[in-house]
DNA sequence: AATCTTTTTGCAACAAAGTTGCATGTGATT
DNA sequence: AATCACATGCAACTTTGTTGCAAAAAGATT
């Protein structure tokens, strides 16, 4: 069972061509634990002592570049990551699924099956990428 | 045409019962005269030395509480503000328009009249609130 | 217009969040 | 195992946001 995670974490950073380090592995094991959305605050609280506060931030900085997470925006804008799914690509994602953040115990969870609508713009605009954020109560909190 | 920008201006702060102060006026006139969005930083250049940075921060919060602005998130997880429409009402904003987000100037842009989607959330999810941001290249960029 | 009351502001000090340069340590390659 | 590139930790710093309190300004009252 662990070691199946391992793998998996080993296998996402070889094929993004990222060196195999302690701190890679850690956070990223924290991804895949959650299944929703988590914030840098919480990263550095759970990974503890162990690595530090630079190291973090420069991890998930590469995990955005390689397209291994993307950054989710919130109403109240804080700073947001979660898992990409495997068709993420560098530097283009096609992050297209809607984010659904609970008000009462403030997970965010990727709505994977639930793709984001295209809205028609006014004349002269020409999208490129839709983002969508719906907040409410969450399966547990109701 | 400068007396009628001030006559609105006294009058919104009126009907929202705060008192008429120089900063206070000052940040709302920068708003009516961009018709986009304002990051917290924009403002407080533009101020310049005028006012306090403290100043700054307490005028954008009671403004939010009053919904005489709204905020706005963005894809890079900045914070962003931008006048509410006349409906938008203390506390509960139906503040329900798509954001859009130029790539290159990086203006961002109420689209007044595109309404947010509504969409279908897997079951026991309760919806409250619906956010769009779409970024792309606006009119004067493409 | 002068006074009183309430609200707003500026200052200072602080806390939190994020960045940068550089020396050291570790993973990958041969 | 030796080398080399890359990742990390540390320290110092910048930026961003917050809090308490005294001074100042706005609104109300006479």
């Amino acid at each position: 069972m662990f070691l199946m995670m391992e793998a998996q974490i080993d296998e996402i950073l070889r094929k993004n061509q990222l060196s195999v380090t302690g701190s890679r592995k850690r956070i990223l094991e924290l991804f895949l634990m959650s299944n929703g959305a988590l914030a840098h605050g919480d990263i550095e609280k759970k990974t503890g002592e162990k690595f530090d506060r630079v190291t973090v931030y420069r991890t998930l900085q590469t995990f955005l570049e390689k397209g291994i997470i993307h950054s989710i925006p919130t109403p109240d804008n804080s700073v947001l990551y979660a898992l990409c799914k495997d068709d993420c690509s560098e530097g283009h994602h096609h992050d297209n699924h809607v984010h659904f953040i609970c008000s009462i115990c403030g997970k965010t969870i990727c709505l994977a099956d639930v793709t984001v609508p295209e809205v028609k713009l006014p004349v002269g605009f020409l999208p490129h990428e839709y983002q969508m954020v719906v907040t409410g109560l969450c399966k547990e909190c109701r």
